[in-house]
DNA sequence: GTCTATAAGACGATAGAC
DNA sequence: GTCTATCGTCTTATAGAC
């Protein structure tokens, strides 16, 4: 269980970024936490946007990865709400708070939030699609990710809710379901 | 056409906080854009915080607004699209920024946004509701919510548009559609 | 790997003139 | 209603000792 003083560093900020935002937290704030100095954050990272840089790396990882494989909608759907629900609290951290991306945009890094939304989009919705079926993409899609934000607890996602949210997006996606 | 200073203080804070965040957006920057002095915007505003409660006002107001009356499902969640759609670039704006969440949290003001989706949610969901109707009404708030989050442009949802994400929003909460 | 101390500037907010 | 000037504090980040 040994955790390491900089993974320590990343899970606090990751609460903090969530309370406070990421502007809104200080350097300061994370060493009261840490019950260290701001020096010895200094000495594990660069500067304070390394720190959300390295708080995001795995969960944007693992969703760009989503959407290597051809899967089925169903398929696809299910693990937009299991990677979801298993990174729900860097999510809440930064996922919507306009300071962690304008400072992550500028950064450039390999994955972007934004990339893979569309991707997601556009797996869903097929090739050269109509407005319905756009439409019934991002339908089903929000069902996914928001529901299963919304719905999981204490980080868990129970299984009866998540085969209803699976069918819920699902019949959003395509009326014959 | 006469804007007056304070509306374009809070115009611009709209702008500067969706992209930086409040937190991340200084008295500094708005004055920048506005052309006066900080000591300008302190005149109309008795701190930072009052920007931002000012601009959450009407929109929340709305919102607020949409659970006062019993209404069908449908119509509820057509309010909700429609609601959502019209305040988008405050939503957007203040959304889900922590660090405005938290200073609002703190002013205890006359509607809260927690409320309010609670207040929607046991709308859509009915009286002592099971799993299945719980989640069903979480899919069906977050298609309308997010759903219209993500298809209006330049401040516009078209009507084709609208149309298959209500029906998308109603079959997420019943099979029946 | 962590400390103390400090630089250099940005921040929210105010005083007082006009 | 807006200005200049400023206060006190907080901020990111660094230097150098241990």
């Amino acid at each position: 269980m040994e955790a390491g003083t900089r993974q320590r560093i990343i899970e606090i900020a990751r609460e903090l970024f969530a309370a406070q935002g990421y502007a809104g937290t200080s350097i300061a704030d994370i060493t009261n936490r840490l019950g260290t100095s701001k020096a010895a954050v200094y000495y594990h990272f660069d500067n304070k946007a390394a720190i959300l840089s390295a708080l995001v790396e795995e969960p944007l990882a693992a969703y760009a990865h989503l959407t290597e494989t051809q899967a089925s909608a169903e398929d696809l759907l299910a693990a937009v709400i299991d990677t979801t629900a298993s990174y729900l609290d860097v999510i809440e951290a930064i996922g919507n708070d306009p300071s962690a991306r304008a400072v992550l945009s500028e950064l450039a890094q390999k994955h972007r939030s934004d990339d893979i939304n569309d991707a997601i989009l556009a797996a869903l919705a097929g090739p050269s699609p109509s407005t319905k079926r756009r439409v019934r993409a991002h339908a089903a899609y929000m069902v996914a990710k928001h529901g299963a934000i919304g719905l999981t607890t204490d980080g868990n996602l129970g299984a009866r809710e998540r085969t209803e949210l699976l069918a819920a997006a699902l019949r959003a996606l395509d009326a014959d379901h």
